[in-house]
DNA sequence: GCTACATGCATTCTT
DNA sequence: AGAATGCATGTAGCT
């Protein structure tokens, strides 16, 4: 299947089936994934979020200009701050996570690579987690040795 | 026909 | 001029 531009993002779950699964994390509630399109890996340092689940779960935002988001890197215990805002988009909203560069480029995503957002109900804090085709391939390789 | 969204692109800001 | 910003446009996939 191809897609070249628009349509809606992946439903119903994951399209491949990585090797570790993390988005299974105990005490974590998943809120939301994304697979990752050139467009958010790009320069830009944005990424595009899916309405509904950003809608239902992340912060409501009563203005465009959004707000700063703190998240928890379970990969490396970092602490990234976005801004998360939205953009007027026919009579509806686009919602985007935006100075994403530094957290793309720091784990090497590519396109296909996958983010999942989960709410730590404990803590109270949002925890940001990925799935990367290259990260599983190493898994799997130092499983053979 | 409608919706969500990937990306195009005009405008604004920075150097 | 080049980069960043913010909205507009085109369209895949639903219904």
């Amino acid at each position: 299947r191809k897609r070249r531009s628009g349509g809606r993002g992946p439903r119903g779950g994951v399209r491949w089936m990585p090797a570790i699964r993390p988005h299974q994390v105990a005490g974590l509630r998943v809120i939301l994934q994304k697979e990752l399109r050139n467009s958010d890996i790009s320069q830009l340092g944005r990424i595009v979020l899916p309405k509904k689940e950003s809608e239902a779960y992340l912060p409501i935002l009563t203005s465009k200009d959004g707000r700063s988001l703190r998240m928890h890197d379970l990969l490396n215990a970092q602490l990234w701050t976005f801004k998360y805002r939205y953009w007027p988009n026919n009579k509806s909203r686009m919602y985007v996570l935006e100075n994403t560069g530094d957290y793309v480029r720091t784990h090497n995503l590519r396109v296909g690579d996958f983010i999942m957002i989960y709410k730590d109900d404990d803590k109270n804090r949002f925890v940001l987690n990925l799935s990367s085709w290259l990260l599983s391939i190493l898994v799997i390789l130092a499983r053979s040795r």
